[in-house]
DNA sequence: CCCCATAACATTGTCGACAATATTCTTGAC
DNA sequence: GTCAAGAATATTGTCGACAATGTTATGGGG
């Protein structure tokens, strides 16, 4: 493991920070793995100080739960959690979708559009081997979030969930199986948004975030069932 | 100030997160003052180190704000960012209302039901000038919360509106003038909760948040005017 | 008198070391 | 061989000091 320089991170504890927590989204440090301070910072040539700090803010972004005097763990991830997740989703990106067709600005929806455009385009062409597919998925909501303007639900949303979304993705490798159907979802939501229609995009995201949600209950029960 | 010694808090600098929290919501830490790391160091008699883990932690709890290299300042609350808080609460708290039908205890709604019983006798008998009408209405909203057996909401709850919520109410001395009909539909929201009728326990949280917030814009553009 | 450059100072960021607590290993009894 | 008690080890919590960055004071030029 490397610390990244190239971020406008000024501090070293923010670039720890980062490192960390893409090294523990993406798996490098596997979930339920315990955090070793002498190790991890040797690993990295700093100080247990600026380690701790950078820790203390992954228990923040709820990456890794922390017992005193004992140490740091990777989240465990289990299918209650996750479904967990998709209900404050629910709630919070509905409110997002709602506010945002609001505020959004004629830019950031043309941003929108282009993404879901680009987005369905990646599908069609079938280039789209299921990486792209939840990155854009999760850019799509991201940007829906920021376009509410409302600066505690982004910060909420990215701080909080953004994170644990991304990680239990890499983990559970979720091919949704729904890519179409909810890609159309988008493009209705986004046109929705366009027109300026809140009560509409509120309850469309929600039901949008519903059907993740329930297909999700399906994969994880048949899981479950095959164990 | 002195740091606390009641609480569980096992380690020092979980006392000192909490000696600041309480000193930050009460006021006794102004908001928008910086806070000096050797000063208040000095004052708590502790290292510099214990300190800053602290106020990383009231920093992800929105309590401070930190620049690098420059420190940290108490947050500065503004009218408008107080209603971004209660559109989210209005999201979130109404999910947990819904869940709440769904999963509350009979243990747990007994107590919530004590709670708006006792509330209530207060208020008739006027005993209350202010004070636990704030501390009640926000345990009521809390218990919900809890009530909803969703960790990840209540911990966003808690982590990141409860403490906000509170210092708001003690800096600008809300006197909510709606505390009758506030309190009504805490009865009915007990009632549905009470009856298991999750779609309209939401509806009528997400209803009663948003008056609340309506009420607040309406006496903050009050006082907007008359300055 | 005002403004800018430079120096003195203060504050934050980072480090290595010690103390307190947890974990592991050893040893002995049953 | 298993279990328990205690010693040895390792890890976390806390501390004080130095380095890097910001801020303020000083002084000279316009």
């Amino acid at each position: 493991m490397i610390l990244t320089t190239q971020t406008d991170a000024t501090t070293l504890t923010d670039r720890v920070f980062e490192t960390l927590c893409s090294a523990i989204v993406e798996g490098d440090i596997p979930a339920g793995s315990k955090i070793s301070e002498p190790d991890l910072a040797k690993r990295l040539q700093i100080s247990r100080a600026s380690l701790r700090e950078a820790i203390g803010r992954l228990e923040a972004c709820n990456l890794v739960t922390r017992k005193p005097n004992v140490g740091a763990r990777v989240v465990e991830l289990n299918s209650a959690q996750l479904l967990e997740i998709y209900h404050v989703r629910e709630a919070l990106e509905g409110m997002a979708a709602r506010l945002a067709a609001q505020h959004m600005t004629e830019q950031e929806i043309e941003e929108l559009k282009a993404l879901v455009t680009e987005h369905g385009h990646q599908i069609e062409q079938n280039e789209d081997h299921g990486h792209f597919q939840h990155v854009g998925d999760l850019d799509f909501h991201l940007l829906i979030v920021q376009g509410s303007h409302n600066s505690r639900l982004i910060s909420l949303f990215q701080h909080d969930l953004y994170h644990l979304v991304r990680m239990y993705r890499h983990q559970f490798g979720l091919t949704s199986q729904r890519t179409k159907p909810a890609l159309v979802e988008h493009y209705y939501i986004v046109d929705v948004i366009a027109a300026g229609d809140s009560e509409m995009a509120e309850l469309m995201m929600r039901r949008h975030v519903r059907a993740s949600r329930e297909n999700l209950e399906r994969m994880l029960s048949q899981n479950d069932n095959i164990e």
